[in-house]
DNA sequence: CCCCTATCCTGAGGGC
DNA sequence: TGCCCTCAGGATAGGG
C-alpha cells in the first residue's frame, strides 16, 4: 500500500521523465476512476498541456499543467503509476494511459480499484471539496512543533486510528503508524488522551525517522508497490513489526501481538510497547 | 461534533 | 488441479 515514502520514491522517479514534456495524447480506458473532471472531454483536455511540476501532498500526486489544470493521482491500496514505451503491452487493469511528446507513456494501474484520478484547477480542486483536509507533512520541517502533538493529546480515539487520519497526519498510512509506534515504545491501542507530552514528542520524532528510512530503500514492496520505473522497494525487509504479528520482537524476543485497530491489522509488542 | 463500522475491489493463499 | 473461502486495506458514507 503505497504511503507517503512510496509516493515521494514515484514522486522523485517520475519528475526528471515528466518535467517539460507536453501530453500527446490521453487515454481513459476506464473512465470511472475519474473521480473529478469530466470523462468525455478528458482527453481533450489534456492534450497539448505541457507538464510544469511533478509534486505530492500526504498521498496525492499532483502534475502541474500549463493550462492551469492539476492531473491529482491517489494510488489507494494497489496502484501504481510508471513510465513506459509505447512498444511494452499494457498490464491487465490499466485504466489510463497518457502519450508524451518524445514517445514516452505514463501508464496508471490499479488491480483493486480504491485508487482515483482528478482534473481540475486547484480553485476548483478546492471549491468543490474534490481533495480532503489534510494535516501537515512529517518530512517537512518544523513538524513535530505543527500542533499534531495537541490533536493526538486531545483525542479519544486509539493512537493508531488518529495517525491514520489524514486530515491529522497526511501520508502515514498502515505501515508505518505501527512502524512509528513501535520505534516511540507506544501501543498503537492506547488512547490519544492517555498520552504524555513526552510519549507525543516521541511518537513525532519516530514516525519522519521511519519514513526517511523507508524512502532512503525506496519504498516497502509487499505486494503491489512498484516505483515510477515498475521495479520493487527494499523497506519492507528492515520492518520491525508490520507483518509480524506472531514472530520475535526484533529488541526483546517477545511474540509480537496482533489485533485490529480501526479495521486495519495492527502489530505491536507487549513488552516494548507501553 | 466525534467516533466507529461497513463498503468498495481483486488477487493471494489456505484448506480440502 | 481446482474450487471456495477468507483476508488485505485507503478513504468515505452513514449510523450511533
Amino acid at each position: 500500500m503505497p504511503e507517503l515514502p512510496e509516493v515521494e520514491t514515484i514522486v522523485r522517479d517520475l519528475r526528471p521523465h515528466l518535467v517539460g514534456r507536453a501530453i500527446a495524447k490521453a487515454d481513459l480506458i476506464r473512465p470511472s476512476v475519474l473521480r473529478f473532471g469530466q470523462p468525455d472531454s478528458f482527453p481533450f483536455r489534456l492534450a497539448g498541456q505541457q507538464i510544469r511540476a511533478v509534486t505530492r501532498r500526504g498521498k496525492f500526486i499532483h502534475l502541474r499543467l500549463s493550462e492551469g489544470d492539476d492531473l491529482v493521482v491517489h494510488l489507494g491500496m494497489t496502484g501504481s503509476l510508471t513510465m513506459a514505451s509505447a512498444s511494452t503491452p499494457r498490464a491487465l487493469h490499466t485504466h489510463l494511459v497518457i502519450d508524451l511528446d518524445d514517445r514516452s507513456q505514463l501508464r496508471y494501474r490499479d488491480p483493486r480499484r480504491f485508487g482515483r484520478v482528478l482534473l481540475g484547477t486547484p480553485a476548483q480542486l478546492s471549491r468543490l471539496g474534490a481533495l480532503p483536509r489534510l494535516g501537515p507533512e512529517p518530512l517537512a520541517r518544523g513538524f513535530t512543533e505543527s500542533g499534531v502533538a495537541e490533536s493526538l493529546r486531545a483525542t479519544s480515539r486509539q493512537i493508531k486510528a488518529a495517525l491514520l487520519d489524514q486530515a491529522v497526519v497526511a501520508g502515514c498510512g498502515n505501515i508505518y503508524a505501527d512502524e512509528a509506534c513501535f520505534l516511540a515504545r507506544i501501543r498503537p491501542i492506547r488512547r490519544g488522551s492517555s498520552l504524555t507530552r513526552a510519549e507525543t514528542t516521541r511518537l513525532l520524532l519516530a514516525l519522519p525517522l521511519v519514513m526517511r528510512e523507508a524512502l532512503r530503500l525506496r519504498g516497502s514492496s509487499f505486494s503491489d508497490f512498484r516505483d515510477g520505473f515498475g521495479a520493487k522497494g527494499e523497506a519492507h525487509e528492515a520492518l520491525f513489526v508490520y507483518g509480524r504479528g506472531g514472530l520475535p520482537c526484533v529488541r526483546c524476543g517477545a511474540t509480537l501481538r496482533q489485533t485490529r485497530v480501526g479495521g486495519r491489522t495492527t502489530v505491536y509488542c507487549q513488552r516494548c510497547q507501553r
